[in-house]
DNA sequence: TGAAATAATTAGATAAGGCTAAATTTATAA
DNA sequence: TTATAAATTTAGCCTTATCTAATTATTTCA
């Protein structure tokens, strides 16, 4: 069928293209993938040549209506199973990310199902990103705020926190930031810098510009733009 | 580390070994592996560079003390699986052996960990195999007597089933053979085949003699040999 | 607008795991 | 014990996914 690296690239792909929606340049996907980009102009040959890929040499790429389900499934299968093993087999929500991306090139549509019935068909995974339903239905999601987009004073709920990087993710679980939690936002410095008053009580949590932006939110409050 | 392909061979040769006692030939491994003997040749060089197999060539091949563990490790998450999906999953037993043979090289220790303690660390899998301990203990696993070897008369209780064929598994689960059943042995052909009367009095079932041979079963009277 | 910088592709190599055809070793049996 | 049969290995090729080095497009900006 398709290998698991070619999983791996239409989700990227997936992922880059709603990031910046445009075209996904090679570079992009290199940089994104940990590859070199003479790996991912063949890659896109071959994609492209199964009508996985819109491949345009030196213009970019992006999925086609054969892409996007294949990638729709592996994200599900990600999620389900990330909230899986935090919910059922108590993983802590650091740890899941691995794991998960492992297996999500080799559990069966049934499994993934299963475990989606077991768990009460949830609706996001353990960091907030919304799960597509059996028949890769995704409408459900709201994008929201970037937290870095707030203003001084605003009192806003996480959405979604990001996924990958397990020392960051220990740190928001440690400060009390996880998906669902109001914080109000007490300072943004001058370099980006933002800091928040989580409602756990814990004392304020600065968060560097570059996570703020990957933080995404709700306003509570009207005073965001 | 060890490429799933390569985990594959090592519990090939694991269970061949234990099949007939005594080197595993290339002809043997290629025809289970279902792949021509050139392949394995290579396989076992690189798998006797690496010090997992003992390799002489025109002679065969044995697992190290290096390539046990392995072949162990992966058998353990494999009937780990199998149990998961049954009890946890409601995977029918017939159809849990695919995915488990795939889920077998991704998981990680500690998801195997995790699913033993769920569900308390059970013993065998759902055919009846004895599911290695964490440390890779077999000791507890009895080897029983086949089905095929009994007399007219004895009165056995089933231990193993082959866990490969999903419809071989559908009819003996159809017609009450599972580990744990007792069953009366009331006729034995020339020609090999088994009829069984099991205790849960769906009538006498015959089975060829290739399944009798490779059904294991503990007696309960004493006349068998 | 044209030269320099940047981005992307082509060319050619490598390692893993597989294949077929040919050569070699071991086993069998006359 | 030697000739044939069977088993095994060698040789050489293929595909996938990757790399580096070299080439070619596209941007950028003076």
């Amino acid at each position: 069928m398709l290998s698991a690296i070619m999983e791996d690239y239409l989700k990227a792909i997936y992922y880059l293209q709603n990031e910046a929606d445009d075209r996904v340049r090679t570079s992009v996907l290199a940089e994104y993938m940990d590859v070199e980009q003479p790996t991912v102009t063949s890659m896109m040959k071959k994609l492209s040549e199964r009508d996985f890929v819109l491949y345009e040499p030196y213009r970019g790429v992006e999925l086609t209506d054969t892409g996007v389900p294949i990638a729709l499934e592996i994200i599900r299968h990600h999620r389900l199973l990330e909230r899986y093993l935090t919910d059922h087999l108590e993983y802590d929500w650091a740890e899941v990310h691995d794991e998960a991306d492992r297996l999500e090139h080799h559990i069966s549509s049934k499994f993934a199902d299963r475990i989606a019935e077991q768990l009460g068909q949830p609706a996001v995974d353990p960091h907030g990103d919304p799960i597509p339903t059996a028949n890769l239905d995704v409408s459900g999601a709201k994008d929201g705020e970037r937290l870095a987009d707030h203003q001084v004073g605003d009192s806003v709920q996480i959405v979604r926190v990001p996924d990958t990087d397990p020392d960051l993710l220990r740190y928001l679980s440690k400060h009390g930031i996880l998906p669902g939690t109001v914080v109000d936002v007490v300072e943004i410095a001058p370099f980006g810098m933002v800091t928040l008053d989580p409602d756990s009580g814990d004392g304020p949590v600065a968060l560097p510009e570059e996570v703020a932006c990957s933080i995404s939110t709700q306003s509570l409050t009207q005073s965001s733009h």
